[in-house]
DNA sequence: GTCTATAGATAGATAGAC
DNA sequence: GTCTATCTATCTATAGAC
């Protein structure tokens, strides 16, 4: 008999999505096991089952989103040519800031986020990674800080509150049309 | 006797620097009083002296930004065409990018930074007017969509640690040319 | 697996001496 | 203007009952 896939995740998987929501509006450092215990209708001794560190719950609410990161990473790595493999870097890109919109915001501004994730062997390497595969060997500083305020706009965008009317199509179509007209055409 | 300029400021000029730089580090809610009181070297009563309030130093690091920004906003506003209003609105936000980097990634960034701004009318309405200088009447999704994306990029690469070794010139440079190439073109 | 109870540290904030 | 001293509330975290 195996495991039902439900009956591991559940008590975590909530903690999880109440801490991410939470994250968003506080910050991570403003928010406490109490407001997460609150938020889920329990005690701080019952968030504390699942998770024995406050940072434990930071790391599981990034892992998802690393782990998707290594994939598309791993793909942009072998691709053949540095313009195909900026394309499907910020292929990847793209599909996280849409489909993780405030976890991406967090990891773009919350400093306590961004603390956690350099104290991360794992989560540093993956970004240093990323970081390879965008700007390439011997980037110019245009190409540079082309990179660095579109992959930073890019992480933002996804959690503007303005923009909600907007469907997904058509927020991940512009982000790739922004893309693709600052990054691509002076690679060639 | 003229009140010596240095005399008024002092006290909190030093409280709010060093209140900014572990801002930057641990985020606002992640930085005390304590904290504060520690890299001055001075007891947090003495801190309490000058601001009453933990939110009182926010507000107190956040405003020379936005009186920048009402400045450049009030100059955009009556400048003649869409074009010309844009023009000047950017030119102002590089200008807080470049020589407020580490605030202006709080503001993009930091939840806590936000409740403050949201919550004191005189940024809010100062970043509403922003917003209505930028994206003009009757935006379409796309300007909507690359107004948001390069604002966000704008705030977040200033501080980023990568693009140490970049002039002052430089970034100001290529921020500006990435901005007029995704933003002006296509409003004529 | 969730609770009560509690420890120990630190938070923001105030009163009043100097 | 800066200090000591202190208050109350809350924090993270642990131990152990149920």
């Amino acid at each position: 008999m195996a495991k039902p896939v439900a009956a591991r995740g559940t008590g975590r998987e909530r903690v999880i999505e109440a801490a991410l929501e939470l994250y968003s509006a506080h910050g991570v450092s403003g928010t406490s096991l109490q407001m997460i215990a609150a938020a889920l209708g329990v005690t701080k001794a019952a968030v504390y089952y699942q998770f024995h560190a406050k940072e434990d719950i930071v790391v599981a609410v990034l892992e998802p989103a690393f782990d998707e990161m290594e994939t598309f990473i791993a793909h942009a790595e072998v691709a053949r040519g540095r313009r195909a493999q900026l394309e499907a870097a910020l292929a990847g890109l793209v599909d996280i800031a849409v489909s993780r919109q405030r976890l991406a915001a967090l990891i773009g501004g919350d400093p306590a986020m961004s603390v956690v994730v350099r104290s991360h062997e794992r989560f540093r390497h993956l970004v240093d990674r990323l970081d390879r595969v965008l700007v390439g060997p011997e980037p110019t500083a245009a190409q540079r800080m082309a990179v660095s305020m579109l992959g930073g706009g890019l992480l933002m965008t996804g959690a503007d509150a303005r923009l909600a009317d907007l469907d997904e199509e058509t927020r991940r179509t512009e982000m790739l049309r922004i893309l693709r007209a600052v990054l691509l055409p002076p690679l060639g």
